[in-house]
DNA sequence: CTTGCTGCAAAGGTTTTGCATTGTT
DNA sequence: AACAATGCAAAACCTTTGCAGCAAG
């Protein structure tokens, strides 16, 4: 495909993506864009979604048949409350890394981890 | 609810996946379980499978918007290839030993980690 | 017998796609 | 002027659910 273009409303999704610390889903990101660009469609976030996480500049996750995109893409692992299903971020590397390292044996050449804990939030507990 | 009961299409779904190292969807399992027992139905093979979850029988991945069954409960990891989609079996816990002792100076209750390779599988490379 | 489970069919919710039009480059 | 991206609507896809009849305990 030839370059891609900078319209509107990839810019305003990926500012609001980048804005956030929360995980949104398509739908979440189109009610809060929505707001700026009311004649916003469902389908363009979503073509805009998969085109960034094509692209690498957002990161896509998968939990209970949704899709959750996180504006950082700086490598990082993910807690997930089993009570409230709230995502939230950790950054420890040496957990990814050491991950990484400890597989190397192995006949799979690894390019990436996705550390997901579960259990119970702050605020939940 | 009361105590679920042995019917034959339970016992031979969680027969097919305690027999197989794949990790089969719900369609792939109703597939070859109906090569036994002709009469049955997707509807029932998911309800087993969510049931046999639930009660911890069966473990349920998520990947690329599609359930995932593995009948192998132990701890362990997953291998995903980017090229052919195939999930491998790892079993090296001291990573997801690892991931549950780091965490704990955070404000989060670990229960349980899924650690994720993505990357390119034996056959693939 | 009781009631959990089944098959069947229909519905549900998220994500994708076709198409004419719009807007970037 | 090209053609990528949009809005709209419809479709696709996996999974769940309602219901009457069946079968495990």
């Amino acid at each position: 495909m030839n370059p891609s273009r900078n319209t509107t409303q990839k810019i305003k999704i990926l500012e609001y993506l980048k804005s956030v610390h929360t995980h949104p889903t398509a739908e979440q990101v189109f009610l809060k864009v929505k707001k700026d660009l009311p004649a916003l469609t469902l389908a363009t976030v979503y073509r805009n979604l998969n085109q960034m996480t094509e692209q690498g500049q957002i990161v896509r996750l998968e939990l209970n048949k949704e899709f959750h995109f996180d504006g950082d893409i700086r490598s990082h692992q993910h807690c997930v409350c089993n009570s409230c299903g709230k995502i939230d971020d950790l950054f420890q590397e040496k957990i990814s890394q050491y991950a990484l390292q400890e597989i190397k044996d192995n006949r799979f050449q690894p390019v990436s981890v996705t550390v997901m804990f579960y259990g119970i939030c702050d605020t939940c507990q």
